[in-house]
DNA sequence: CAAAAATGCGAGCCTTTGCTCAGGTTCTCA
DNA sequence: TGAGAACCTGAGCAAAGGCTCGCATTTTTG
């Protein structure tokens, strides 16, 4: 059970790389035209493959969506744990900086597929992912948050990790769509910190 | 010219009103059943109208999403630029209160088509229209805290205001979407509030 | 009150697209 | 090695949806 095929588990490795090959090529399609380009037919051409294939794995349209929303969603909440983890015990301002370096990095990765995704989730059921998915960077900083009573400033630790959170992902979102040369300049990732650290400390 | 119809402009009041009909069903329809549902033989059907009126006066589908996109930017910006001239020369804090409120205000109305428009805008042209407000208004806040130099820390006005418009954007948009209640309260007012403050003034 | 202009109608054309199915090829395993 | 399982193929079906076109109705104009 590898990307979620509901209809078919593939068994032999040939059968493995088609469902990879798929995937690619879906991903490849919406990097590059958009998501009014993805159909099934193109998808199963674009990945060397024909729709009977595509069709063997995956119950329908709406699956292959999911499962590559899933597989997306899944690697940038890995890199986020990931981060946090390697900077847990660390002062907050560098807390802060190695997070938010990660969601940087999450974001210029492949930015026109996570948009374009994003446009597709909520057809597909792909938000419930999305949504634990953010939850759980949520809670992670709450609880971080609450680790350090004395550090921080009063005020319900939950409510304060979701705002620190919607506010950095919208700004890192917003400077690679928007402003991509600020990114490459470490002022700007240094003046997001601060919006943190300010804002936290009190 | 009232929406933007680029094939006929509607000159007697029958056919204003037939404009008028298409549009607030189109509306309806985004917010009711979603995207997906946005049909043009729908459109008619629920604006009570036939589909060879609809295209009297609106080219293409492309069109009419367009027209209603602007529509609603232009009432965003509007109430925005409003709270801003009305605020302007008092305390930051009662600046950002007022601001935010009226962003909480403008999301909170109609949350629905908010959210199904911008997954349809990129495929409409219209995210070039929007990102005009977005910079209308960031043009704004930069202008206000460049006015204020000794009340505000050092930093380019420009980024900052970035920052800031991003930030309390995604978090007003957020706390729609996820925690309604949360904007019962007064709490989460002034504690998006006091993350702008203490941004600014550093 | 015509004639002309503006507006409205909706059956149906035509393209697109998700998906099936009947039949072929490759692989596994006893 | 041969039989059965796994895998692949792609022409084409059926549904959906954008849009047209010929004609009817209403409003304006002279």
């Amino acid at each position: 059970m590898k990307p979620a095929p509901i209809r078919k588990s593939p068994r032999q490795a040939r059968s493995q790389a088609t469902v990879e090959a798929i995937l690619t090529a879906a991903a490849r399609i919406l990097t590059r035209e958009g998501f009014e380009a993805l159909t099934t037919n193109r998808v199963a051409t674009v990945a060397g493959v024909s729709v009977g294939s595509l069709y063997q794995y995956f119950p329908n349209k709406e699956a292959l969506v999911r499962a590559l929303c899933e597989r997306h969603t899944h690697g940038v909440r890995d890199r986020i744990r990931q981060r946090f983890q390697e900077a847990w015990a660390r002062p907050v301002d560098e807390v802060a900086r190695t997070v938010i370096e990660g969601m940087v990095e999450v974001r210029r990765h492949e930015p026109r597929l996570h948009q374009e995704l994003l446009r597709l989730a909520p057809a597909v059921g792909g938000l419930e992912e999305l949504h634990a998915v953010e939850q759980e960077v949520e809670a992670l900083l709450a609880g971080f948050i609450a680790s350090r009573p004395g550090e921080f400033g009063p005020g319900d630790p939950e409510r304060r990790a979701f705002l620190v959170c919607h506010a950095v992902q919208a700004c890192v979102h917003g400077a690679v769509l928007e402003r991509p040369a600020w990114l490459k300049e470490d002022g700007f990732l240094e003046e997001l910190v601060s919006l943190v650290t300010r804002y936290l400390r009190g």
